[in-house]
DNA sequence: GGCGCATGCTCAG
DNA sequence: TGAGCCTGCGCCC
C-alpha cells in the first residue's frame, strides 16, 4: 500500500531492525547481486523515507534506493532468516545481538532498487515537492506549482513533483474532505482552501503512519471540516476507512448522491457530485 | 484455484 | 497513450 505513510513507516521499521549493525546482504532473485556483493557484511547506518522514496545509507556513501511502485513489497520479520518466497530482489539480514533481536527484510516487486551515488540522491530528491510528512516542509512551494497551471488539482496532487507521497487514495480523500472538484484548474483554487488541504494532509498522513493504513473518516473529529457528517449514516460511516475511494455507485455517506468515477491520466478519480459540485469558471459562465 | 484489479512510475513511440 | 513491472488482495467458481 505504498503511498507516502507507507514508505515513512517501513522506513522506521527499517531503521529500527537494522541500522548501525552489519548487515548481510543478498539478492537470491538474481537481479542485484553486484550491489549485493558490494555491501554485504557493511555497516547500515540508517533508513529513511522522502515521499514514495525509500533510502537504507550504507558505509562510504552507498546508497540503495527503493522504490515500491504500484505492488512492491518490503517485507521485515524479526528471527533467522527463512528461504527465501518467491522473488526477493534483495534481502538484509541482522544478525541478533545488543538487546535488539535478530530480523531479516525482503523486498519483492519494486519498480526500483538501484545503488546509488550522493549525487544522485541529491538530483532525484531536487525533482519532489515537499513531503507533508516532513517536518519544516513549505507548503507554499506546492502552492506555486498548483497556483501557475491549469491543468486539473486532482492530478497536480499526484504529481510528486508538487507534492510528494500523495497517491490515489489520499488525493480522492482530501479533495472530498475539502469539497473541491477534481476537475478543477489548479489556478482557480482559492490560497486558502490549499492550505487547508496542506495541513489535512500533514495530519491525514501522519494518522496512516501511526494505524498503518490509510483510514481519512474520523467522525468525531471530522464534524466541523467536513460540516454535514453528522447527517451521514453513522452506521455506513463507521464501516468504511475512506469517504469515496473506489465507492464509485454508492452512496455519499455526507449527502447520498453516487459517488462518481472517472479516468484521469490512467488513474482512477472517485469523487462526491453533490459534495464537490463541477467548478465553472468565470469566462465559461460570462 | 483462477481472474482481474490496484495505493506508481518509466520509457518507447 | 500503452506496455511493462510481476505482488497481493478480493471476488467468483
Amino acid at each position: 500500500m505504498p503511498e507516502g505513510h507507507t514508505l515513512f513507516r517501513l522506513a522506521q521499521t527499517l531503521h529500527e531492525h537494522f541500522a548501525e549493525r552489519e548487515v548481510r546482504v543478498s539478492s537470491p532473485q538474481g537481479r542485484f547481486v553486484d550491489a549485493a556483493a558490494l555491501l554485504d557484511g557493511t555497516v547500515l547506518e540508517s533508513a529513511s523515507s522522502y515521499g514514495k522514496h525509500l533510502f537504507t545509507d550504507f558505509a562510504e556513501d552507498r546508497c540503495v534506493h527503493v522504490h515500491l511502485g504500484l505492488y512492491g513489497t518490503f517485507a521485515v520479520h524479526e528471527g533467522a532468516a527463512l528461504p527465501p518466497v518467491g522473488q526477493v530482489r534483495l534481502r538484509l539480514v541482522a544478525p541478533g545481538g545488543d538487546g535488539r533481536p535478530a530480523a531479516y527484510g525482503d523486498l519483492r516487486g519494486a519498480t526500483a532498487c538501484e545503488l546509488i551515488a550522493p549525487e544522485e540522491r541529491g538530483r532525484l530528491l531536487d525533482r519532489l515537492g515537499p513531503d507533508p510528512l516532513r517536518p519544516g516542509s513549505d507548503w507554499t512551494r506546492a502552492w506555486d506549482r498548483v497556483s501557475r497551471s491549469r491543468a486539473p488539482v486532482g492530478g497536480l496532487l499526484m504529481d510528486q513533483a508538487v507534492l510528494a507521497g500523495i497517491g490515489n487514495v489520499y488525493r480522492a480523500e482530501v479533495l472530498f474532505r475539502h469539497r473541491v472538484d477534481p476537475l478543477r484548474p489548479g489556478n482557480t483554487l482559492r490560497r486558502v482552501t490549499f492550505e487547508h488541504l496542506w495541513h489535512d494532509l500533514v495530519e491525514l498522513l501522519a494518522d496512516g503512519v501511526r494505524v498503518g493504513r490509510i483510514v481519512t473518516v474520523h467522525p468525531p473529529r471530522d464534524d466541523a471540516l467536513v460540516g454535514r457528517v453528522q447527517q451521514a449514516d453513522p452506521q455506513l460511516l463507521g464501516r468504511s476507512p475512506v469517504f469515496v475511494y473506489r465507492r464509485a455507485g454508492e452512496p455519499c455517506f455526507v449527502c447520498g448522491a453516487v459517488v462518481r468515477t472517472q479516468e484521469l491520466a490512467g488513474r482512477n478519480l472517485f469523487w462526491c457530485p453533490r459534495c464537490q459540485p463541477r467548478f465553472r469558471s468565470r469566462a465559461r459562465a460570462a
